[in-house]
DNA sequence: AAGGCTTCCAACCGCCAGACT
DNA sequence: GAGTCTGGCGGTTGGAAGCCT
C-alpha cells in the first residue's frame, strides 16, 4: 500500500533557511505555539517547507536558550559518561545538558569527541605494542591525569568498577581485525577507562532495576542537571 | 596565491512507535 | 483490530569554511 509522504515534496523548499523564514516561523510559534501539528504549520504561515523541517529548525536553532558550539570539559565528560551508559540516545543525553540539542551533541560526538578519545586510545595502544613496562607506566599516568578530572555525573557512579561492562547498543563480538571496527571496540575500552557505570543482565536482575540504572537517576536529576 | 584536503554543522532521510480514525 | 497519520529519533549527507601544501 505504501505510506503517504508527510508533505508534497515537489512543492517543498529544501536547504538552508533564510532569515525571513526563520522570522516567520519563530514569530508564529512564539505567538501561537505549534498548534500540536507540525505538518499543518508551514501552510498556516505560508512557508514552503516540510513540517518536519520546521520542527527541526525550531528545535535545533530557533528555540530560546539554545547554546551553540563551545562545549565545556564538563559537558564532554557528561556526554562520554552517558554514551557509555546508554549509547547513542542523543535525545536523552541532550536532556541532561540544558540548552543543547540532540543534533548538536550528535555532531559534536561524531566530529570531535570520538576522535579525541580515539586519539588518546591509539597512543595507549602504541605504547602497549612497544611492550615496555616503562612506556606503559607513562601512558597510565597520562590517562590517570586526564581521567582524574572526570566527575561523577547526575547520579551515575562512574568510579571504576569490577562489574562486567554492559554495552547496550553493541552485541559482544570478538575483537575484529578491521581497523574501523577495532576503533569501535577500542573506543569502548577507552570509555570504560574514562569511567562509567555498567550493568549486565544478571546485575539488573539481581537488583530489580530498570534496564539501565541511569534512567531512574536521570529522572531525578532533570532539574539539577549536573552535580559534580 | 591557489588548489586540494579536511573539518564541521545544518539539514535531510527513513524508520519506528503511538495516537487517531 | 486494521489502516493511516504524525511526532520523534538516530544516521547520514552536502556544502561552506578553514587548513595545509
Amino acid at each position: 500500500m505504501g505510506r503517504a509522504p508527510c508533505c508534497d515534496k515537489a512543492n517543498v523548499k529544501k536547504g538552508p533557511w533564510s532569515p525571513e523564514e526563520d522570522a516567520k516561523l519563530k514569530a508564529y510559534i512564539e505567538q501561537h505555539g505549534t498548534g500540536g501539528n507540525w505538518i499543518a504549520l508551514p501552510h498556516k504561515i505560508g512557508l514552503k517547507r516540510c513540517g518536519k523541517s520546521c520542527r527541526l529548525r525550531w528545535l535545533n536553532y530557533l528555540r530560546p536558550n539554545i547554546k551553540h558550539g563551545g562545549f565545556s570539559e564538563e559537558e564532554d565528560n557528561i556526554i562520554c559518561s552517558l554514551y557509555i551508559s546508554i549509547g547513542s540516545r542523543w535525545s536523552i543525553i541532550a536532556a541532561q545538558l540544558p540548552g543543547r540539542t540532540d543534533n548538536d551533541i550528535k555532531n559534536y560526538w561524531n566530529t570531535r569527541l570520538k576522535k579525541k578519545l580515539l586519539g588518546k586510545q591509539r597512543k595507549e595502544q602504541q605504547a602497549r605494542r612497544g611492550n615496555s613496562c616503562l612506556k606503559q607506566e607513562m601512558i597510565k599516568r597520562e590517562i590517570d591525569q586526564t581521567t582524574s578530572v572526570v566527575p561523577a555525573v547526575a547520579g551515575i557512579d562512574i568510579m571504576m568498577s569490577n562489574q562486567t561492562p554492559y554495552w547496550p547498543e553493541l552485541p559482544f563480538v570478538t575483537p575484529p581485525l578491521v581497523s574501523s571496527q577495532q576503533d569501535q571496540s577500542s573506543l569502548k575500552d577507552l570509555l570504560i577507562k574514562l569511567g562509567g557505570r555498567f550493568c549486565d543482565g544478571d546485575h539488573i536482575n539481581n537488583q530489580s532495576q530498570p534496564a539501565c540504572p541511569f534512567d531512574a537517576s536521570l529522572a531525578q536529576s532533570q532539574d539539577d542537571p549536573v552535580t559534580l
